[in-house]
DNA sequence: GCTTATTATTTTGAATGTCAAATGATTTGA
DNA sequence: TCAAATCATTTGACATTCAAAATAATAAGC
């Protein structure tokens, strides 16, 4: 593999990770959800459409500890993105689930991803299409692996 | 464009970015630089290792006000990192450099970059690596007019 | 030369995000 | 039954962040 390339990789993927979350912030203050921050967001991001996740699920999806998450919890329970649910089989059990306000956010938010995908394919081949794809899927293996390696 | 492409690379995107910033953090952790947050690192990182950058820029190039990063930069010159030189021409201006400490740190980080992409590449052809960068230009330039526009 | 505006940075105050440890509630297993 | 395990929440201490105000230096206009 040309060496070249490896050098020019690097300073895109430095530059669209501050990108998107940039956009990301100031796309929410600009809207009528502006009592969010990109971090709220990203939880109701991972909490889904569908009333199928536990605390203890969303925490290590979204990378913090189950404490943290509480507290997050609150925050957009009491503005009125987020509904808890004990389950009735194990009252230990609390499972996360969006009202209608969170359901009307996520589907703008993945308007905005669909969007940036979108137009990232555009004005590729379907054989450029797919090439991206196996470099992406190369890169989330590498990782996945160098977390496992860390965690042990 | 097939619609199951733009399916496809969303979630890998979203995962990527979770799975970098922790895993970075981690390694961070498990380093003898154990002092830093993986903010920290980050501001490291734009300062670069050629002392030519103002507070002013290196705020732009983090996205985070220049207050934010004076705090920043004040942990990161008391941790033995970073330096500042007022310049004698324009004394109102700060520039920012690294120490010795912080350019060691710099190269670690820059290695792991550099891993994480020659392992990405890594099982792919010229031209696929090409396409690759071609959808990594795509996003950039996306990201950059998106940014513009809501600038304005 | 003075006054005013501009530019660059720092300081401050308030809100949010974070973790580790302690606590509460419930279930499981011996 | 009751001790241990599991799931979630609360609490206390810091870290991160921004907006706005304060400070400082320089430039521009008269």
């Amino acid at each position: 593999m040309d060496e070249g390339l490896v050098k020019e990789v690097n300073p895109y993927l430095v530059t669209i990770f501050n990108q998107v979350l940039n956009i990301e912030e100031k796309a929410l203050k600009g809207s009528e959800f502006k009592d969010l921050s990109i971090k709220e967001m990203h939880t109701i991001e991972a909490i889904g459409m569908y009333r199928e996740h536990t605390t203890s699920e969303v925490a290590k999806k979204t990378s913090v500890t189950v404490g943290t998450l509480t507290v997050t919890i609150n925050n957009l329970v009491k503005k009125g993105y987020v509904e808890r649910i004990r389950m009735d089989n194990d009252r230990r059990v609390v499972k996360l689930g969006l009202t209608n306000k969170g359901r009307l956010l996520y589907r703008l938010h993945d308007k905005f991803h669909r969007d940036m995908v979108k137009e990232t394919l555009g004005g590729m081949s379907q054989e450029e299409g797919e090439a991206l794809i196996k470099g992406l899927r190369n890169l989330h293996d590498f990782l996945a692996r160098t977390q496992q390696t860390l965690n042990e």
